[in-house]
Formats: structure tokens, C-alpha cells, sequence
DNA sequence: CTACAAACGGAGAATATCTCTCCTCTTCGC
DNA sequence: GCGAAGAGGAGAGATATTCTCCGTTTGTAG
């Protein structure tokens, strides 16, 4: 019995067996992969990914056999920390507005950028981990975005959609070489996109500050449904 | 000596012989690059931009004999079509702000994301033309911005060099394959990022809005000089 | 501390991809 | 219609990328 413990044991964490400097590699190859794939696209060279993230190529193989697992992997691991972000800010933020700002400043610090990226040219269909990974991340930006908009602190006539996508592109990384250290940009961006989102609180202007020439959206709110083509 | 005005004039028009397709070709290809270059990056395939602007490579070649020439006159032709539309903007809007939507609404539409995107990659180092380009974009979107702001219509706290960058990035293309027809919310989310920019007109109040809580920006308004590294 | 096994790194052959010229056929302007 | 300039597309040569193989290193257990 204590045997079929210990063989259970053994067999489920077989992974960890060499942990020390396995699972520390695979880390370093999914952050680089994340970072590469983000300026380069998915179908960027191996080898710089694992130039960046400093193994060599036969440690990468050994992690991820083909590149739509390395994809796999890394979307994966993306979307975690970000619905994880999302689940946090709704937990500890009382005001539901400053909950989607830590959470459009978590998505964004996270990466938010490059998971967009991947999404359409790989995988990212037919596959239960990655679904489930998206729905929770669905489920999170909506419910933030409900409530914002529940409380009269976020305009009407802006969607989950819009919040999403518009997220995606201000952090979306340049490619090398840029002058501009973006990083720090990129930030500032995120909140004045929020500001423009934004409607203040308590007061009850019917209008929000809406209705000034210009204010006016064209076409309708964007749902994540729209972004599913 | 009238020989020598027509030929003077044949010299000079010499291009302009064969134009009827020889133009338009020229036309369709840079078209095209600025396209693939937005979607793929200056390294793009050239034959990825023969077949979409439907012309055979040797006819591409004809026209830019390498790469950098190629990359060269689409820099040229979005810059000039951006500083044009700011030009318009400028001499027609009579409320800064207003000039200062048009512009952006107008430079997304002739495709400053793409811009953004070659600037980095190649040459715009060296050149006179694409260094008296540059200039006539930036000095169009500094008066823009600093008009708006001197009539108290815009924040004072974001840069012009955060407009241009967070413009370009709202306005790049996502990779081929994307569902959501962005085009569509592009516009939508520059007026966004704009409202979040924006000052009411006329009434004076002090902060025009800012003081509430998260409205703060890090960091310093990003000027053109940031931009240049 | 030693021994073992598992994991690592990187060179390089096989393969895929891209560039750019060459030659023939088409189209334009006269 | 005629002549010349331009267009198109196949493909040889050059370049870049993948992914395996094997000698070396490193972590862990006894």
C-alpha cells in the first residue's frame, strides 16, 4: 500500500523528478517565446526564441515537440495571468471602475499584447485547455466591464470587444529596434484610452460629459462574440 | 527652339511616357507594400507583395530595384498623405480639437500604423526626402497639438509624441486572419483615446475633469525628440 | 563523495524559403 | 497595324530554418 502510494506519487510528479533546472528552462523558454513571438509573430525562428530565452535548441524540442505546442503552451500560460489579474482586481477593488484599470494595467503588463497575436494565426480552436483558458478570461473582462457600466462609471456605448482589442493594440510591443522605450508609453496610453471610457461618479450627469460635438462613437458596441468572427 | 522646349519637356516627362500602366502599376505596388509591410513587417515576402498587387515580380523590380528602395517611397507616400491630411485639418477646423480628431481619424485612415512600423526597421536615417517628410508630419501634428492645448481643449499632461505612438499602435493591422473586422474599430477606439484627451470647451473649470482618482498618467508627455530614441 | 541517469548545448545535414534574372508574350501609343 | 516598352512568371542560385545526434554537464540519491 505504502508502495502504491509512493509509485502513485512518483508517477504523477515524474515531471519533477528533474525539476530543479528542467521546469526552470521550461519558464525561461515560454517567457521568451511570449516576448519573441509578440514582435515577430508565431512563425518567428526557433533559434531566437531560444537564443532569448538562453538553452539550446534541443532543450526547447524536448519541452515543446512542434511549434503549435510551444504556441499552445505559451497562450496558455498568458491567458492564465491575465483572467488571474481580472479575477483579483474584482476581488479587492471597491470601486468597479478602478477594478477594470487594474485589470487593463494587468492584462497589459502581462502581455496581453502578444496573446492577441497568436490567437488567429495558430490553434487556438478545438483545443479544451485553450477554450476553457479563453472563456475565463471572457468571463472576467465581461463581468468587470458590467459592473463598470452597471455602476454609470463607464460609457454605454463602448463594449467588452472594444476594451479587449483596443488593449491588445496599445500593448502591442514595436519591433526591434524602436527608439522609443514604449514600455513606459504604453501605460499612459492604456489610461487615457480608460479616461475616454471613463464617466465620473456620484454625481449623475445624465450625459456623462457625452454630447460634445465629436463625443459620438460610429457603429455599435463590440461584443467578444464580434471578435470570434 | 522649339525643338528644344519639346525636348526639354520630353526629357522631364521622360517617366511619364509608357504611364498608363506603367503608373498605375507603380500605384498598385506601393499600395500593396504599405499592406504587407504593416501586416508582416519591412522583411515580408516580395512576391507575398507582387500577388497582391496582382503585377509579376519582375515588374516590381523594374520599379524599386531592392527592398530599401521599395520601403523608401511607401515611408514617402504615407508621410506625405499623413501631413497633408493634418495640412487640411488645420487650415478648415475651426475648433483645435475638432482639427486635431480630423487629423487622427484622417492619418489612421492613410495608414499611419503602417508607417510606424518601417520607420524602425530601415533607413529614414540619411535621406533628405524622407528626413523633409518626417518633418513636415511632425510639424503639422506639433501645431495641432499645441493649438488644442493652448485653448484649454486638450490635457496638458500627454505629449504629441503620445498621440503619434498611441495612434499608430491603435491603428496597426492585425495579422492576416484575424476575424474581427478591425478597420471598423479603429475609428472607434481613436475617438476613444481622444475623449480621454479632451478638455471641455468654454466652461474653464480648472482641472476640466481631471483630480478624480486613477486620472494621473506616469511618467512625462512624450515629445517627437522621445520618439527619435 | 561518488555514481548514475537525466538533461543540456550546439554543430550541421537536410529542407524549406526567398530573391531576382531571363526570356517570351502582351499592350500601349502613334 | 507597327515598333518599342512593359508585363509576367518560371526557376537557378542564394539564404535561412528546422530539428536531430552525440559528447558534455549537472542535479540527486545513496
Amino acid at each position: 500500500m505504502a508502495d502504491d502510494v509512493a509509485g502513485a506519487v512518483r508517477t504523477r510528479e515524474a515531471k519533477a523528478v528533474r525539476r530543479a533546472d528542467q521546469a526552470r528552462n521550461r519558464e525561461r523558454i515560454v517567457a521568451a517565446a511570449r516576448e519573441v513571438f509578440a514582435v515577430r509573430g508565431t512563425g518567428a525562428p526557433m533559434d531566437l526564441i531560444t537564443r532569448t530565452a538562453g538553452v539550446g535548441s534541443a532543450t526547447l524540442y524536448r519541452h515543446f515537440p512542434d511549434r503549435d505546442t510551444l504556441v499552445h503552451g505559451v497562450c496558455l500560460d498568458v491567458a492564465d495571468r491575465i483572467s488571474e489579474r481580472g479575477r483579483a482586481a474584482l476581488d479587492e477593488e471597491a470601486d468597479p471602475f478602478e477594478a477594470l484599470r487594474r485589470f487593463a494595467v494587468g492584462a497589459v503588463e502581462e502581455g496581453i499584447g502578444a496573446l492577441c497575436l497568436m490567437l488567429p494565426d495558430h490553434l487556438w480552436v478545438d483545443d479544451a485547455e485553450l477554450h476553457a483558458a479563453r472563456r475565463r478570461v471572457d468571463a472576467v473582462a465581461e463581468e468587470l466591464v458590467r459592473r463598470a457600466q452597471r455602476a454609470g462609471r463607464m460609457r454605454r456605448d463602448v463594449g467588452v470587444g472594444d476594451v479587449m482589442v483596443a488593449l491588445s493594440q496599445l500593448a502591442r510591443p514595436l519591433p526591434e529596434g524602436v527608439g522609443a522605450d514604449i514600455e513606459r508609453l504604453t501605460e499612459r496610453h492604456v489610461r487615457l484610452f480608460l479616461a475616454g471610457l471613463e464617466l465620473p461618479g456620484g454625481d449623475g450627469l445624465p450625459d456623462g460629459g457625452l454630447g460634445r460635438p465629436g463625443a459620438e462613437l460610429p457603429g455599435r458596441p463590440a461584443t467578444l462574440e464580434d471578435l470570434r468572427r
